[in-house]
DNA sequence: GCTAGCTTGTGAATCAATTCACAAGCCCTG
DNA sequence: CAGGGCTTGTGAATTGATTCACAAGCTAGC
C-alpha cells in the first residue's frame, strides 16, 4: 500500500475542512522533514494539529493508503503526496490587483514565493501608481489586464482593492478566465460555479473574538 | 417579541460558522441602515449573504426573537441586536505585536477604527524599529509589555511576527491576561482554553485555490 | 373586525462531519 | 518464525449542522 493506490480523482466531494487539516499536516512534515526524521504517527500529527488520530487517518483515507500498519507514515513520502493532493508540485503565476497598503505587504512577503507562487503583476486604476513598482513587481494599468491574461494566462487573482468595486472587478477576472480568486475586500461576493474564491475577512474575524470575550462567563 | 426576549447567557454553546453568518448579516444590514430602509425578510438577507432563509431564521433564534411574522426584520432594530450580540456595542484596545510590513498595513487600515477598534500601540524587538512610529501608533520595546499591559489593559493582541516567535509570544499574550488573538503568522498555535484566538493563514487559503484548481474536473 | 397574504420561529428530518472501536498488518525480539 | 506491541484503515455510531415544512402571528385592505 502506497501513495500510488489512492483514486485518480476523488470519489466525492472532499470537505473544505479536510483540506484545511492537510494543509496544515504538510507544514509539520515539512518541519520534520528539515529535521530529517524518517516517519511520524497520526497521533502525533492529531496533537500538533489540534485534533484526533482518527480524524487524521479519515482525512488521508479520502486519498488513499499512505501509512504502514505498526509503523506510522513516511515523513518525506507522506510530504510529497500531500504536495501534490494539494497542487503543490508546481508554480502558480498570481496577480495582485489593487497596488495598496495591504497588496504592496503581500507583494513583499516571501513567503508566497517559497511555497510556489510567483507573482507576475499589480494592477491598479490611479495614475499615480500605474508604471511604479511594488518591490520590483511592475504595477499595470488596470486597462491592459484581459490582453495580459490572455497572454500571460495567471492562475490566481489576490484582490486588494476597496469593497464597493471587489464585485465588479471579481465578475472582470472571471470573464478574463481566472479560476481562482483570494479576496481581501469585506464583501460577500458572488462568483461563477467553476471560480473558487476565498475571502480574508478580517473584521469578521475580529468580530469572532469580540462575540467571544463578550459571551465568555 | 423583541430583541429583549433574547435569553442574557446563550443556552449552549454557539457554532463557530453561526457567529460568522451573524457578522455577514450585520454588513447588509448596515448598507441597509445607510440607504434608510426599514425592514428585511430572512430571504433577503439569505440571498445576499449565499445562504438559505431557514439558516438565517435558525442563526437568529439561538439569541432571541427580533421579527415580525408577515413583515420581516426592523433593519436597525436587528442591526442594534447584532451589534450587541457580536460585543460591537464599545471600544475595543488592540494592540499590534511586530512592527514589519503586515504589521504596518494593518495599522494603516482604517477599517479597523471604523468597527470601534483601537489601535494603542504596537511592539517590536528590533532596537531599530522601537521609538519609531506606524502611521502615528509609537512603536515599542516588547521588554515593556507587561507593565503596559497591567496599565492599559487592551482587550486584543494582533500577532504579525515571524512564525518561530509565534507561540512563545503567544505564551506571553495570555500570561499577561489578554484574553483573545488575531495572528497572522502561519503556526499552529496552542493556547489556554479561557483564550480566544483565530488564525489567518493565508498560505493556506492559497493551498485551498491550488487544490480546487489542481482537482477541478 | 374579518380575511388574505406574507413571513417568522421552530420541531422533525436529513445531511455532513467527527469519533469510536477493532480487525488487519507490520516490525522487532528472542 | 512465532508472539507481543504498535499503528493503520475503515465500517458503525455518534454528534453536529443544515434544511424542510408548517402552525402561529402580524399587517393591510376593505
Ligand atoms: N490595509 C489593511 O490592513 C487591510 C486589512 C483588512 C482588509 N483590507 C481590505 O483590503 C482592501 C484594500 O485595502 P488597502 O488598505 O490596501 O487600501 P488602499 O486604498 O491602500 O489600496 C487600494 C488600491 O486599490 C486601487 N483600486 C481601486 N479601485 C480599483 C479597481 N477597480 N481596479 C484596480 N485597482 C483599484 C486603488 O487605486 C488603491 O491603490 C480593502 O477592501 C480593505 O478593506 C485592508
Ligand atoms: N507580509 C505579508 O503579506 C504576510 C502575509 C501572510 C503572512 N504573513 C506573516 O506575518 C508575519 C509577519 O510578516 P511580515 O512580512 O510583516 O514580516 P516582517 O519581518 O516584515 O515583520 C516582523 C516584525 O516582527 C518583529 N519581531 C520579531 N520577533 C519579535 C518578537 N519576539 N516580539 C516582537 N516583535 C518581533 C521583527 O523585528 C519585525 O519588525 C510572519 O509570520 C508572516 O509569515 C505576512
Amino acid at each position: 500500500m502506497n501513495q500510488f493506490t489512492s483514486p485518480a480523482q476523488p470519489l466525492k466531494r472532499i470537505a473544505e475542512s479536510t483540506v484545511r487539516r492537510l494543509s496544515i499536516y504538510l507544514r509539520f512534515l515539512e518541519e520534520f522533514e528539515g529535521r530529517g526524521r524518517a516517519t511520524v504517527s497520526s497521533d502525533e500529527l492529531a496533537r500538533r494539529g489540534g485534533t484526533t488520530s482518527a480524524q487524521v487517518r479519515k482525512d488521508l483515507s479520502v486519498f488513499g493508503s499512505f501509512g504502514k500498519r505498526g509503523l506510522g507514515y513516511s515523513v518525506p513520502e507522506l510530504a510529497t503526496s500531500l504536495r501534490e493532493i494539494l497542487g503543490l508540485g508546481r508554480e502558480w503565476k498570481v496577480v495582485i490587483i489593487g497596488a495598496g497598503k495591504i497588496g504592496a505587504a503581500l507583494a513583499q512577503y516571501h513567503g508566497f514565493r517559497e511555497r510556489g507562487f510567483v507573482i507576475v503583476a499589480a494592477y491598479d486604476t490611479n495614475p499615480e501608481k500605474i508604471g511604479g513598482t511594488l518591490e520590483g513587481i511592475a504595477i499595470r494599468d488596470m486597462q491592459s489586464f484581459e490582453s495580459d491574461v490572455t497572454r500571460e494566462n495567471p492562475d490566481i487573482a489576490v484582490l486588494t482593492i476597496p469593497m464597493h468595486s471587489a464585485q465588479e472587478v471579481l465578475d472582470r477576472v472571471a470573464r478574463a478566465g481566472i479560476k481562482a480568486v483570494l479576496n481581501f475586500a469585506p464583501a460577500q461576493l458572488h462568483a461563477p460555479m467553476d471560480m473558487a474564491v476565498k475571502t480574508v475577512n478580517m473584521a469578521m474575524e475580529l468580530e469572532g473574538l469580540t462575540f467571544a470575550l463578550t459571551n465568555a462567563h
